[in-house]
DNA sequence: ACGATCACG
DNA sequence: GACGTACGTGATCGTA
């Protein structure tokens, strides 16, 4: 019996455009854009690499569109009409694509008047009539008709597909979790709903679930057009019985043509491995270096110089600035998970602690059920010892049902009793990736892990803001292993699947989970070696030893401390604004003279400028007309009764939604507290970041969002205390950049937007205090004049007057800006005041926005940046310092960037609140002596809106 | 998945 | 010669 051949049919066209918009613009040496073809390459590189495995491809082609015209445009000359040209920087990549396939050796197929995708149902039904296996490598819902399995000569054949951008395989039971439909009713669900990409008309207001429902209830497009004239009246009967002929011709574009002629017969796509020369040097000519080290190692040919950067495909204005991430890598042996231990006995744990108590450093990782640390169950705990010298100890694993065998385990009790000395021994390191989360898990099981190490915030000391817009510059586990060690660890949805099909952890069996978690501590372990040695090297001591670690812990106790919300009164909130928005929203209707969508920008916009005819809508780069705050606020004052209602329908909704209704459901059922998240990675400049649920936007600046703050309150015999920072920004930029004037104003207490009005204006009024309040900002934001104008309302040309005032009655702010800008154009970086350190790649670029872009974020950085770095030295000391003073029930809370939020008894409030004052008053000293004092304002109250 | 909008410092 | 204009975040909604 022959074996199973299995063809694999790259989508190649549709996989370039995917590609393209996830991967950052690479360009090689010699500028030519080179992001797509840079995606499309990894891709085939993976699937070569299934080449030898158990249902790998045996036979492999590469499909493309040759051009847009086919048969379908004879039946309907509008097919595709509306494809915009693409973007300039792809047009030069698609015959790139034809070189990397042939560099590959791979066959590539594309026929005039032929559509990609009726090649591959055709090369692919031509197999399955063989008895192949075919393996489609597209997300093309087009193409999800062909899943499914036919009885060939040797038993059955199926049609499956592969989303290698989400490493998922799609077979029937995905497809009818898409569709609703099985894979043969694909086609008439499509028909249905029609693609605006493809300009296939379906029946306009049919949607997805719409179309799905109706084919699935009748069986077919034909029955369920039938069946209209039977349907009750409603808007989808008139539809679906005016448009039969849309959807009837809409059936046949979306049909396959399975008959093509095969340009190539089938035998031609048999692989026979892929041919290295041709390979490296496409890698080589285009800067795919890592790659190509990767081909090196594969083939065992000797190690290349190391003069070969292994960033050179480098991203479009980059300043080519020092680059940290090319020290030679370490010495370490390729990742290798057969080497993994799966820990099942006591015994075998207890020699590993004997042997990472030796080792006096170990990497740790613990398994869960959740992302949510205060949520989250155990499930098992990694080790690493060294490269490749790691276990997994299942603890959880199994159980969930009831008939199935629980794998075996060390008693979770037990195994955790005989970590915790290990855990918290002083003469112990243990090193994390993201430690706050396993510090959290382990401390609601009783185990206070110190000292620590994390990985994550090394990368975060030493390169912030380096990588472009959140691509390649992220300090996740996965990119960090990328980028440093080259190596992909195994995906968790890779072990655990996603959406509905996700399983938790702890249903993963244990050969797998092992592969998967002692690769996390292993590759935390190569990390810590990798990067711990650069923090001297380049400046990141200090900021990481003095002021970021040290936080991890506090931030984690605040984590798990909460904070209590009222319920009750939130769910009295979310009905009054309920109503209120309800009513609201029958006087918009009203004033429109229709109904529509109040919450669609689109339908608000073609509303108040086309139905009503007001004037002044401008369109953004979206074609739609802009309807945000200042442009409704303009209208109301133009006496449009509507823009006012508008408004104020938009912000009970934003109340509603994003506050008083999530507030509730973030409520933990064990501690009845509400638990945000802090990224201590979130914010390029040092700043904390709050999620799930932001507790860093909770409404303060009108009477109607302060409601929700009031829910915000302490537990009965407490009270909330709020100490802020006043002006911390301007009092630092006072010091920075050296400005008399204002250092004077700040020490004698003065208030300092009336004084910065007296200089600027001569006098001090409510406007030109105001005025000069938005300058302030203005000026600590690196604003133009036209910025400056658009928000005074002035001409740009006075603006411009004002800035120069400015800048002659403060001397030394256009020093600082100067200077600054100066240095990280030099440096790549700019610093704060202790030394943290923040990148901007694209200071130097040459497109003009991108480098004002970068300019305003490096002038603001270093100020923004000190006063993170001087809260989070007061946060570290905080607890310590009202400990000392026999303050134990005082819980710090929360942190919103220049505030902290206590909990504590009311009778501890008079001894508290100066410990509290001074020690975020000194926060700086003594590693910096600030020329200004840094005032904080305390208050007290039976809620959070109350203690301010 | 992305843009528009709006909540905060 | 035109562009697009204040820094840093996160959540929600509608739309593609």
């Amino acid at each position: 019996m022959p074996d199973q051949q299995h063809l694999y049919l790259v989508d190649g066209s549709s996989y370039i455009f995917r590609a393209y918009h996830r991967l950052p613009p690479l360009t090689d040496p010699e500028g030519t854009p080179v992001g797509a073809v840079y995606g499309y390459t990894t891709m085939l590189w993976k699937l070569a690499e299934d080449l030898d495995k158990a249902d790998g491809p045996t036979h492999l082609a590469v499909i493309l569109d040759k051009d847009s015209q086919s048969f379908r445009n004879e039946i309907y000359p509008e097919y595709k009409a509306n494809r915009p040209d693409p973007p300039e920087d792809l047009v030069p990549q698609f015959p790139l694509i034809r070189d990397a396939t042939r560099a590959f050796s791979l066959p590539c197929i594309e026929e005039q008047g032929l559509e990609a995708d009726d090649l591959i149902a055709t090369y692919a039904r031509a197999a399955q009539r063989e008895g192949w296996n075919v393996t489609i490598v597209s997300s093309d819902k087009d193409l999800m008709q062909l899943v499914g399995e036919v009885d060939g000569p040797n038993g059955p054949a199926r049609i499956d597909m592969l989303d290698t951008m989400k490493s998922q395989r799609i077979y029937i039971e995905e497809v009818e979790d898409k569709f609703g439909v099985k894979p043969e009713l694909v086609g008439d669900v499509l028909a249905l709903m029609g693609d605006s990409v493809d300009n296939i008309p379906g029946i306009y207001g049919i949607g997805p679930k719409t179309a799905s429902k109706l084919i699935a209830e009748h069986g077919s497009l034909t029955a369920a057009l039938d069946a209209a004239e039977y349907m009750k009246k409603s808007k989808l009967k008139e539809r679906l019985l005016e448009n039969r002929a849309d959807a009837e011709m809409s059936r046949v574009l979306v049909t396959l043509k399975e008959d093509c002629d095969l340009p190539e017969p089938l035998d031609d796509f048999k692989l026979d491995g892929v041919p290295p020369e041709p390979l490296a040097a496409f890698l080589e000519k285009h800067g795919f270096t890592s790659l190509l080290r990767r081909l090196d190692a594969g083939s065992g040919s000797p190690d290349r110089p190391n003069n070969l950067n292994p960033e050179k495909a480098q991203t479009k204005g980059d300043a080519g600035t020092e680059e940290g991430n090319s020290q030679p890598l370490p010495e370490m042996p390729a990742v290798d998970r057969s080497a993994y231990e799966t820990v099942q006995t006591m015994d075998r744990l207890l020699s590993w602690i004997e042997r990472a108590e030796a080792a006096h450093e170990v990497a740790v990782d613990t398994e869960t059920s959740s992302l949510d640390a205060m949520r989250a169950e155990l499930v098992g705990v990694s080790l690493a010892l060294g490269p490749n010298e790691a276990c997994y100890i299942p603890l959880g694993h199994g159980g969930s049902d009831m008939f199935a065998e629980r794998p075996e385990q060390v008693d979770r009790e037990a195994a955790l009793a005989a970590l915790k000395p290990l855990l918290e021994s002083d003469a112990v390191t243990k090193i994390f990736q993201n430690g706050k989360y396993d510090l959290n898990v382990l401390a609601r099981y009783g185990i206070e892990v110190s000292p620590i190490e994390d990985t994550m915030i090394v990368s975060f000391a030493l390169d912030a803001g380096r990588g472009q817009d959140g691509i390649g510059g992220g300090h996740g586990m996965d990119e960090l292993s990328e980028r440093h060690l080259g190596h992909t660890p195994i995906a968790f949805k890779e072990v655990c699947g996603t959406g509905k099909k996700q399983i938790p952890f702890g249903e993963v069996p244990l050969d797998k989970a092992t592969e998967y978690a002692a690769e996390d501590a292993d590759v935390t372990w190569r990390l810590y070696q990798h990067l711990k040695p650069r923090l001297s090297v380049e400046g990141g001591t200090r900021i990481y030893e003095r002021v970021d670690r040290p936080l991890i812990p506090v931030v984690a106790g605040m984590e798990r401390e909460g904070i209590k919300v009222d319920r009750a009164r939130l769910a009295k909130l979310s009905e009054e604004f309920a109503q209120e928005t309800a009513r609201l929203e029958d006087e918009i209707h009203e004033a429109a003279g229709q109904e529509f969508t109040v919450g669609s920008p689109k339908q608000l916009g073609d509303i108040l400028f086309e139905k009503l005819g007001y004037k002044g809508g401008k369109k953004g780069k979206s074609g739609q007309y802009s309807t945000d705050q200042s442009v409704l606020e303009r209208l109301a004052g133009e006496g449009a009764d509507i823009a006012k209602l508008v408004l104020e329908w938009r912000q009970l909704t934003k109340l509603k939604s994003t506050y008083t209704d999530a507030l509730q459901q973030a409520i933990n059922p064990d501690t009845g507290r509400v638990h945000t998240s802090y990224s201590l990675v979130g914010a390029q400049t040092g700043r904390l970041s709050s999620t799930d649920p932001n507790l860093q936007n909770i409404p303060i600046r009108t009477a109607i969002g302060r409601q929700i703050r009031e829910a915000f309150v302490p537990e009965s015999g407490n009270v909330l205390l709020a100490a802020d920072y006043s002006q911390i920004e301007l009092r630092l930029a006072a010091h920075m950049a050296d400005v008399e004037t204002l250092k004077e104003a700040f020490a004698n207490g003065e208030d300092i937007h009336a004084r910065t009005a007296t200089e600027m204006f001569g006098e001090v009024t409510r406007d030109t205090r105001a005025r000069a309040k938005t300058i302030n900002f203005a000026i600590l934001y690196g604003i133009s004049r036209w910025g400056l104008a658009g928000r005074l309302e002035v001409e740009p040309d006075e603006a411009q007057e004002m800035i120069d005032t400015y800048f002659k009655r403060f001397p030394g702010i256009q020093r600082y800006i100067m200077e600054t800008l100066e240095t990280v154009r030099e440096r790549g970086y700019s610093q704060t005041l202790f030394g943290r350190k923040t990148w901007f790649p694209r200071i130097n670029s040459k497109n003009q926005a991108e480098r004002q872009g970068s300019e305003r974020a490096a002038i603001n950085a270093p100020i923004q940046g000190t006063s993170a770095d001087i809260i989070k030295r007061a946060m570290v000391r905080m607890l310590p310092a009202l400990r000392e003073e026999g303050l134990d029930n005082v819980r710090m809370l929360l942190q919103v960037h220049d505030e902290l939020v206590f909990e504590l008894p009311e009778g501890d409030v008079e001894k508290a609140s100066p410990i509290i004052e001074r020690v975020m008053a000194e926060a700086a000293r003594p590693a910096v002596e600030l020329a200004v004092p840094l005032g904080v304002e305390i208050g007290t109250g039976a809620s959070w809106d109350a203690a301010h």
